[in-house]
DNA sequence: AGGGTTAGTTCAGAAAGCAGACTTACACAG
DNA sequence: CTGTGTAAGTCTGCTTTCTGAACTAACCCT
């Protein structure tokens, strides 16, 4: 199987793999969170080729992650400024980075990665993202949530 | 800058995307999380050749995600089991389906996902996850965070 | 003896990624 | 009016990675 043909499966995780699930998409997404608009801003941030930024903004949004505006007419100049259903990724990135800082920040590397202190306005204190359930509002921990896993990944072999 | 070099770049994100990141790495713990643990399984599973598979899997070993064991000596068989630290990618990826299935799920393409209908045993419904703060236990939106920025991020220009 | 299973490795050709130069079009300095 | 800088890319030639298919190896069952 070849990676352009990945949309084809049909599972979520696969689906939002061929959308936003290359290489330098992530980090592309994770400037645009922090604010980054213009192209030369990711291209930086993320140190990518510049064929790889260009290739990558429009791949994003094809996928409706970005939305692409001129912002200036004369020398044309372009923003990308995230959609709903790219600042919905936000909690993707989070949980991504708070599992990184759980269990790589403290590599034997030598590496101490700077932890980006979570704050809460609500209540005003740093806090650590809890995933609770939104029926009963308890946290919903992997060994409290069932699947109805698809058919066809239970047909061959039910684990 | 190469993509084998971004474990260099002192950011969560970047560290996650080096340990987990490159494009097969997540339907593989998918499908780990699902309980797959051989070899085959995920070649099967994923539908990338087998090359990638063997790499990726070491990779994932190496990283501390998986543990591959011997599970059978006479003609030695192998299976890869997830770590707690791979065990906790669960919320990644669920917040990762969650986001698919929000937004990408009734794509005008045609393909409607089949929703794998998460269920919060705790109180035995149908869920959605929400993430909230782990002090006030309130909903932790992207307008209710702030972020202290790492410095060399913001010295530059503060947007 | 022949075929099946499991966990890979190896190979050559194809695809993708890379750095850096180039382009276009304006703005400001001297 | 010539030169330098900025922004948003594109282009080029080289390097790296991916792919599909075959191959190995050691056991099992028939």
């Amino acid at each position: 199987m070849r990676w352009s043909e990945i949309d084809t499966i049909p599972c979520p995780v696969a689906q939002a793999m061929s959308a936003i699930g290359d290489t330098w998409s992530m980090l592309i997404l994770r400037d645009a969170l922090r604010g980054a608009t213009k192209f030369d801003e990711f291209q930086r941030a993320t140190g990518a080729s510049r064929a790889i930024v260009a290739d990558r903004l429009s791949h994003l949004v094809e996928h409706g992650v970005f939305e692409r505006s001129q912002y200036e007419n004369h020398p044309p100049r372009f923003e990308y400024r995230l959609t709903k259903r790219g600042r919905d990724l936000q909690p993707v990135l989070m949980m991504l980075s708070h599992w990184s800082e759980t269990h790589l920040g403290k590599s034997p590397a030598g590496k101490p990665l700077r932890l980006s202190g979570r704050r809460h306005t609500t209540c005003d204190h740093n806090f650590t993202p809890v995933i609770t359930c939104s029926h009963c509002g308890d946290p919903a921990t992997p060994d409290t949530i069932t699947y109805d896993v698809p058919r066809h990944l239970t047909a061959k072999k039910a684990t």
